[in-house]
RNA sequence: GGUCCCUUCGUCUAUCGGUUAGGACGCUAGGUUUUCAACCUGGAAAGAGGGGUUCGAUUCCCCUAGGGACUACCA
């Protein structure tokens, strides 16, 4: 069969956030495409109208927004293609592949577990029985051929399945509303969709379509079925550690290109490689990288990988994503001249920032209110032997140099010749100078932490100190 | 219970019958040093167990164990 441009699609049950999983296999889906020039494709699954919400629908939306990964075209709203499922459902009646089951719920449940007790799957008692145009409710039920079922999956491998171990299932509820399963394979039809990439939890499922597909006598699309996410304990994904939404990952100070690359790489490798850009991402990724076992998740590997990613952004990219947290750690939004500071210091905090919550963490001394709380120990080097002449002696050298002229550089050279000047090492000036201007906060290289600072916050640090001390 | 899937360092993984089993995170020793990081160098650390097939198995097959998925008029 010759195969046309791909097209795949990220179809998840609007019933909660965006989770995890069905983030990466929202990216595999993407990436795979793009890789091949195609088109990656949303549709919400929502025929089951009492578990699905417009609130779910917004945050897989946002979710998907925010991660860099908006489909390709407009959403498909599965429950608005009911009357196509329903139509496609009868004619898989008039075909004999599906016949009329007018069994109670109650009485299909008994003989279920009667099926099930026998070790085998569960039939209709009306499945041989035509058309029998009786009265009352009925669901449309697939009629599972004889035979086997072989799925050449892209990720898992051949895999065959028994028909006699499927069951009957229902396609078209009684109130005539469709099923998933028949949903599935419609509107992936419909949607021109050639490769189905998604869980493994519907490995099975798969099987069971191809079935409904071939009945239909329609292409049966790729299939990648691609492992699962367990949590850090190797158990099921719970909320207790990292089933969360996106949105969380987010406020926990990930950006978008660090938690993409985390996911792209649980599961999926690529020789050695572990930090891709996005166009690296497009151009290496493929079906055959995907492992076939589950992982799980590391949040130590997804701090790293997060991490490489702050480095590689621009600093205004940065700074506009950090800004929120800066606030936050503030508790209220910056001055014009804590700004100029954020903007000054960026590159130093980029190397000790994980996450942009822990860039806020680091930001920390920029942001601290004159005088500044030193005690305990950070305030012991203040304390020295013949410490504050130094440092008054220092801070009139600093005052010599003018604004403009205040840059790290300018600042390096008069620390470097401060400290020959007087024949001492440098933590004799330094350890108290950082105290006094940090208050003990993490800071970087102290030419960097007085540039950031700037002229007028820096001189007076230092004289609060000298004030406070003497 | 039934059907199906999975199993290499603590974690993510490479290996597509022959390797000193490689890399990354983390851990650890040291270097650098001006606090905190970053960075550089080194180290410890793995083929679930048992049978086969083969000159040779981590790699192929079977069994066991462990983990997981599915088993709805949910998706």
């Amino acid at each position: 069969m010759a195969r046309k441009t791909p097209v795949t699609r990220f179809a998840p049950s609007p019933t909660g956030f965006l989770h995890i999983g069905g983030a990466r296999t929202a990216l595999f889906n993407y990436l795979f495409a793009r890789h091949h020039g195609g088109k990656y494709l949303l549709r919400i699954e929502d025929t089951d109208i009492a578990r699905s919400t417009p609130e779910a629908t917004q945050a897989i939306v946002d979710g998907l927004d925010w991660l860099g990964l908006n489909p390709d075209g407009d959403i498909v709203y599965q429950s608005r293609n009911a009357d196509r499922h329903a139509q496609i459902a009868h004619k898989l009646v008039k075909l004999g592949h599906a016949y009329r089951c007018y069994l109670t719920s109650e009485q299909a449940e008994d003989q279920r577990r009667i099926a099930q007790n026998e070790g085998r799957a569960f039939r209709s008692p009306y499945r041989e029985n035509a058309h029998p145009d009786g009265d009352g409710d009925y669901v449309v039920r697939f009629k599972v051929p004889d035979g086997q079922t072989r799925i050449d999956d892209l990720v898992q491998g051949h895999v065959s399945w028994e028909n006699s171990d499927f069951d009957d299932l229902v396609l078209l509820r009684a109130d005539g509303t469709p099923t998933y399963m028949l949903a599935v394979i419609v509107d992936d039809h419909d949607m021109g969709v050639t490769h189905v990439i998604r869980g493994d939890d519907h490995l099975i499922n798969a099987a069971r379509q191809k079935l409904m597909i071939e009945a239909m006598e329609w292409d049966v699309p790729d299939y990648a079925h691609v492992p699962l996410i367990h949590g850090p304990d190797g158990k099921k994904l719970s909320k207790r550690h990292g089933a969360l939404g996106v949105d969380a990952y987010r406020d926990m100070g990930y950006i978008a290109p660090g938690l993409r690359n985390y996911l792209m790489k649980l599961g999926w490798s690529h020789g050695d490689d572990e930090i891709f850009s996005d166009e690296n991402a497009i151009a290496a990724f493929n079906l055959s990288g995907i492992v076939k076992s589950p992982a799980r998740l590391d949040f130590d590997k997804m701090d790293y990988i997060n991490g490489q990613h702050i480095l590689l952004m621009s600093n205004e990219d940065l700074l506009a994503e950090a800004l929120p947290f800066l606030i936050g750690a503030n508790d209220r939004s910056l001055t014009d001249a804590e700004t100029v500071r954020v903007t000054r210091a960026v590159d130093a905090l980029k190397p000790r920032s994980k996450t942009l919550k822990e860039m806020a963490e680091q930001a920390r001394y920029l942001l601290l209110s004159r005088p500044l709380q030193i005690t305990g120990k950070t305030a012991k080097p203040l304390r020295r032997e013949g410490v504050l002449p130094l440092m008054q002696a220092l801070t009139l050298t600093l005052k010599s140099l003018e604004d403009t002229k205040w840059t790290a550089d300018a600042v390096h050279m008069i620390l470097d010749r401060f400290v020959s000047d007087n024949n001492i090492g440098f933590g004799k000036i330094g350890q108290p100078v950082r105290a006094a201007l940090t208050a003990g906060h993490p800071s970087p290289d102290l030419s960097q932490v007085i540039y950031a600072l700037g002229r007028e916050e820096t001189l007076g640090r230092l004289e609060d100190a000298l004030r406070y001390n003497s």
